[in-house]
DNA sequence: TGTACATCAGTGAACGCGCGTTCACTGATGTAC
DNA sequence: TGTACATCAGTGAACGCGCGTTCACTGATGTAC
């Protein structure tokens, strides 16, 4: 049953496209090895053929799901130049759609509390994908100094995390609802 | 060795606390309640005479916690009159003392993710402690109107939370150290 | 290009461990009279 | 107030289950010549 190259790296791909999502829904303790396994067609033995470990498996799907954040940041951005741009990357953080996929949003905000707990690469990873999205932000504030933009991304960064948390912790969709409103009214440039 | 009713009653609120804070520290699937029996002085069998689950202790220890934010935040109000005394209360959030002491803190931070994930009365008093924290800042803005104070409200206390969970997330201290101080500078009145 | 052998992706059973929960037991406390 | 019995908080072993990890095996792919 041995599968060729590409088929192989095809695999190993599943898996973390799997986990990358199921982390992000069910959190890292509350999702086993086998449930990535079988969303990606396969049974739970074959994991150790493309892992060391649970903890590789975190840190790569991590590494995967911080990526994919980027860029769908990069490409609301890219819809606008300047600051309409920046409006538009806040307004999709910051959107009914986002609060109700967690599976496909925002890393950082999903496993929030086991990131915090986490140590070595798992955090090293967790702090570089978080300065990244920074970055993105900071670069659309030219009007600053560089490092008072900075500065203010931190503040705008840690206003859509929260509020991205708190629509998805209250249990009131109109709660939930001003939350995420309210927010992008204070954050919007 | 049956005990009598007041030491009873003194062992569950022992076993609550040191549920309330465990739970903070390493997330309530991460403690296990041997644990909690353990740091209460006694062995796991008896923690069945106490509740009936762990979904029990869970609810019970997030309402004692939320309690305990509530009126840490209150102590701070209370430190002045109007608007000098929310920003003690906001100040003392986003601290870096606050921040280094998870198991004493805000649990809505410290369990945001799992509380995500939670369904039936653990998302209902989630729901209630976090309207509670915003009707304390709401009544600090009596110059806006009523509507608009708790819209503002949400704003700030979104802010205080991502700052004070990004701030716990990343690895670099100074970077942690900004978060919590541009957070303030943001949010303070 | 074809052949013989080595490699290894995937399977499914098994292992060992930790966890939530249950249970029989003990002996001090509570209650009925 | 004192006595006899019932109750029950706490102990420690046990149960059943799920999980991360390992392993023997299979058979298709990769490699050496």
């Amino acid at each position: 049953m041995r599968k060729s190259r590409q088929e192989t790296a095809e695999t190993r791909q599943r898996i973390l496209e799997a986990a990358s999502s199921r982390f992000r829904e069910s959190g890292i303790e509350g999702t086993a090895l086998a449930d990535l396994m079988a969303q990606a067609g396969l049974t739970h033995g074959g994991f150790y053929k493309h892992f060391a470990s649970k903890e590789q498996v975190v840190l790569e799907s991590l590494q995967l799901a911080a990526g994919s954040v980027r860029e769908s940041m990069e490409s609301s951005l890219s819809r606008s130049a300047g600051t309409p741009g920046l409006n538009a990357a806040i307004s999709d953080y910051l959107s009914a759609e986002h609060r109700d996929d967690p599976g496909g949003g925002c890393p950082f905000v999903a496993l929030a509390s086991e990131l915090a707990r986490a140590s070595g690469e798992v955090r090293d990873a967790t702090t570089e994908g978080m300065l990244k999205l920074v970055d993105l932000i900071e670069n659309r504030l030219p009007e600053l100094p560089r490092a008072a933009a900075k500065k203010k991304a931190l503040v705008i960064l840690s206003t859509m995390m929260g509020a991205l948390t708190m629509s998805r912790m209250v249990n009131d969709e109109q709660l939930s609802a001003a939350i995420l409103r309210e927010a992008r009214k204070a954050v919007l440039q």
